[in-house]
DNA sequence: CACCAAATAATTTGATCATATTCTGAGAAT
DNA sequence: ATTCTCAGAATATGATCAAATTATTTGGTG
């Protein structure tokens, strides 16, 4: 009987699963554009499961709906990066202060090998692992802070640089990114949340500074 | 030819917006179980719009998904009214900042008179009317403000305490309602950001604090 | 005669529905 | 109390319809 004792998630929870993988870590650039049809034939799902997900996704900012029932993956403005900077800066510091008050010494140290695993991705110039336990990294601090409406804003926000922040890593390689994570760290370990705040704060401006300067510059 | 011009929007977009508006100013009570083919009976839709509604509606918050494919109703705790309190303290005072800069003398005479109606609606008891009012007054704020992802961060918040407000708005009457709307008008005629931003600050405290003094005490 | 533009046809893609299947939870029976 | 059964609800499929983009034709013009 303990064979098979799971009951499988929902098609569409695995869609969104999927297709959250592809705009974070994947290969979906900003502008792509994003068919049903496409999706179902690479996901191997049906219609329905593809568009719940879709809806999903759009409504957290993941992709965006253009108007005439196309989607694609959103292009960020230079005024869409201040407001995530503004939000970011606004939001995590926050759930960091909250991170520190809560966490064990066992969650630090999971969230330091996060880390680790982090530097070793940069080290090798892995770009898609570096992106991957980054990614891990916050979310790791978003959830220990037992806020799940200020974690569920931070995520969003996350989501929708996912895709600049891969292309930009991709052409600048990992050696000039930037990880204020260890500081922020030992600051947890400390227990002094205001010192992990600020540690964290300046990791979503550098993070955000480094987009905004490399944002394609497109035109004339 | 001229008499039906408009392309009617989607099936699932009109849903979208009716079930917004029944948990915004409707009767959906927090805890309120949500089914499916209730839906399509209620609204005059096939199940797909209906099901691409509710994943709208439950990635922005506005919705439960309670593990086992059951979808009600959120019901507030106190921890969640200080997130709601925490980030709106965040997000909307930069909007009424960014707003007061865009703001043209015709901008504001709309908005006065979104909070005009919102003062007849306090004096003569309307509570439905309150709220619809209420929400446009704060949206046209985040409209102007020209700021799309974070207007959408405040947007999903409001949307999360709606159903609680519209109970505690129930129980209250109009009068005990928080009005800042005409210090915070005033002073974006005046081009006075900051204490425009100040007053938008001080309805959110208070509305906020209102609902945790009005959260059900249902437990012993 | 070549070229551009407007109109129209063709194809691709999204939207919707009816139906089949799977899962959950409540109550009956042991 | 535990297990079994079953009704009802959610999930998923694929066919069908509608809209939009792209390709093609056609007619006129420099």
């Amino acid at each position: 009987m303990d064979t098979q004792p799971k009951a499988s998630p929902p098609a569409h929870e695995i869609v969104y699963g999927k297709l959250r993988e592809h705009i974070l870590f994947g290969d979906l650039i900003p502008g792509q554009a994003i068919t049903i049809q496409g999706l179902t034939a690479m996901l191997d799902a049906g219609m329905t499961p593809v568009r719940e997900a879709l809806r999903r996704l759009i409504s957290e900012g993941a992709l965006v709906f253009n108007g005439n029932r196309r989607v694609s993956v959103p292009v960020l403005s230079t005024e869409n990066v201040n407001e995530l900077l503004f939000g970011r800066q606004a939001i995590e510091p926050q759930l960091v202060i909250m991170a520190t008050q809560n966490a064990t010494p066992a969650d630090l140290d999971a969230i330091e090998a996060i880390d680790i695993a982090l530097d070793e991705a940069i080290e090798i110039g892995d770009v898609k692992g570096y992106l991957r336990k980054n990614y891990e990294f916050h979310r790791a601090l978003y959830d220990l802070a037992n806020a799940p409406i200020l974690a569920s804003l931070a995520d969003t926000m996350y989501l929708r640089f996912g895709p600049s922040l891969r292309v930009i890593s991709g052409r600048l390689g990992t050696q000039s990114l930037p990880d204020l994570h260890k500081a922020c760290l030992s600051a947890m370990r400390a227990g002094d949340a205001h010192a992990a705040a600020n540690a964290i704060k300046q990791d979503v401006v550098s993070g955000m500074e480094l987009m905004k300067r490399n944002l394609t510059e497109s035109h004339p």
